[in-house]
DNA sequence: CGGGTGGTTGATACTTATCAATGGCTGTGG
DNA sequence: CCACAGCCATTGATAAGTATCAACCACCCG
């Protein structure tokens, strides 16, 4: 695994003090909903320093990897890109950004939206659920993600969104974006390439829940999340943060809670893992990569 | 179930007879394989009367159904629409039909292709597979279908494409429909919906394989099958040409084919389906639907 | 007629779920 | 500040679900 970046972690609940504040919020966007920031159990504040292959200028971390921002729409980047460079037809896009406190829900399945979510900061989790109290998880958001692609298209999201940090989520008109995307079919297909990837991973979920073990799934999951983040410049070394509850990662795998503690603590107890106030270090990567029959 | 026609069905093994050939290949269009059909086992032919939901002008069933045909890619409809109705710059699409027999693969992983393809008559399977054998299905395509709809933009489809009964498949030439679609934005906005539907279904996919039974996910497996029949007209009263192995149906449910045989016993025995000669009849669609936790 | 594929069945093993009990930690409210 | 409630992690005992193995049969095709 590549290590990108050295930071500082592991500063235990500093309560409500969240540095996701610093989060761009142009005066021109309306900012319709923040509500109080609550009760997180134990958060890794993150104040972290800027890795090089970021911009700094504009205080989030994790923009390189952002969609948002690869499109041009991320409100950050064109207050420092010369007006010049954008295209002429620009449009001011309706945009809000908001706040969501760790544990809570940021949609509903059916919600009626007019608007396409963005994580900028934070974890989120879509899933989808039975009546009967079975769910899975479909994917972990990281910062920068669009929550799903078919947002563009369709007002409801037919998943749940929840927050599992506190998170930042900015929302974009869906008709502006569209507009906007289908006058400029470069930045279109740029945007297609996100839901290929989406695509592919909803692929590699279904091999994954139906043709591996449970040892293989959670050590895949471990592996890809480290993965990602290493992209966002946010391991640090082989540690990375991990808010994740192992109710998440049996959501996630098909598995019950109970049935991954045990293959949890059997990794560590090989010596492959260690988890630990909310973070999880990558002891011997490549055993875990064979256990997680990783490329 | 709805049931919208009536049509014949079970007229056992026609040899090497297919109505397949009635597919339209205009002549403009090149067939630049037309391998000969090989030995299917046993195949219905389908000598369908033309349900009324359907176009009868160009002989092929499915058409209602197709989303190329809705597109107004697809030659038969072409074919038949006056002239005028056509936008004037509806290009001369390099396109290509193929026959491909039974069982034979149509495409591979990592192949280069410039088609986009997609299945005209007959029932293909994409897969990805371990190499350690093991396998997962992830959608079985039945005429009308696109293979995928990353087809569109990615010269390689990253699953195999199966045949399972002998197929027509229709390819168009990704750069030619992409510059179509791309200039065409309600088209490509109708281009779309099929890739919300495929989201759909994957999503679907993820929650059966982690968190169904097994007999759940082989009763919804059925109904599925059963219910994307009855919008193409291909049902039978309440009989379904069924040319899948449970070998399928174990790679698609995420089971072992032994296991899967043992649920479909089970099902006939308690007088919810039964099969026989390549078809599935839906005994008791009350009970197959609760089985399945079926909307 | 013979070979191969696919369906069927029973015995057994393994993986994972379920149940139950315990303890730690965190946030809450007195 | 302390006690308590609730969530989460941990562990062991047991049960259920599914896989594996093996044998056999039926059929189709060459």
């Amino acid at each position: 695994m590549a290590i990108s970046t050295a930071q500082e972690m592991e500063q235990p609940q500093n309560g409500n003090e969240f540095d996701i504040e610093r989060a761009v919020i142009p005066s021109e966007y309306t900012a319709d909903e923040v509500p109080a920031v609550a009760q997180p159990r134990q958060m890794h504040a993150e104040k972290l320093p800027q890795p090089d292959n970021v911009d700094s200028a504009h205080g989030l971390l994790s923009c390189s990897a952002c969609t948002a921002y690869e499109l041009g729409l991320c409100a950050a980047k064109r207050k420092k890109v010369a007006e010049a460079d954008w295209p002429d037809d620009m449009p001011a896009f309706t945009s809000t950004v908001h706040t969501i406190p760790a544990r809570r829900t940021i949609c509903h399945p059916k919600e009626w939206s007019e608007f396409v979510p963005i994580i900028c900061q934070g974890w989120a989790v879509s899933s989808i659920a039975l009546p009967n109290g079975r769910r899975q998880i479909l994917s972990f958001h990281l910062s920068g993600d669009f929550v799903s692609t078919t947002s563009l298209l369709q007002p409801t999201l037919g998943r749940t969104v929840e927050a599992i940090t506190a998170v930042t989520c900015r929302r974009l008109k869906r008709s502006d974006l569209k507009a906007y995307l289908f006058a400029h079919p470069d930045l279109l297909e740029k945007f297609a390439r996100t839901w290929i990837e989406e695509r592919t991973q909803a692929d590699q979920l279904a091999l994954d829940l139906g043709r591996r073990t449970s040892e293989e799934s959670i050590a895949r999951l471990i592996m890809h999340l480290a993965e990602r983040l290493v992209k966002r410049g946010t391991m640090n070394g082989a540690t990375m943060e991990f808010p994740l509850r192992q109710r998440h990662i049996a959501d996630a795998t098909g598995l019950t809670p109970v049935h991954v503690n045990k293959v949890l603590g059997a990794f560590q107890r090989a010596g492959l893992i260690e988890i630990g106030s909310r973070s999880l270090t990558i002891v011997n990567e490549a055993e875990l990569r064979r256990a997680a029959d990783w490329r």
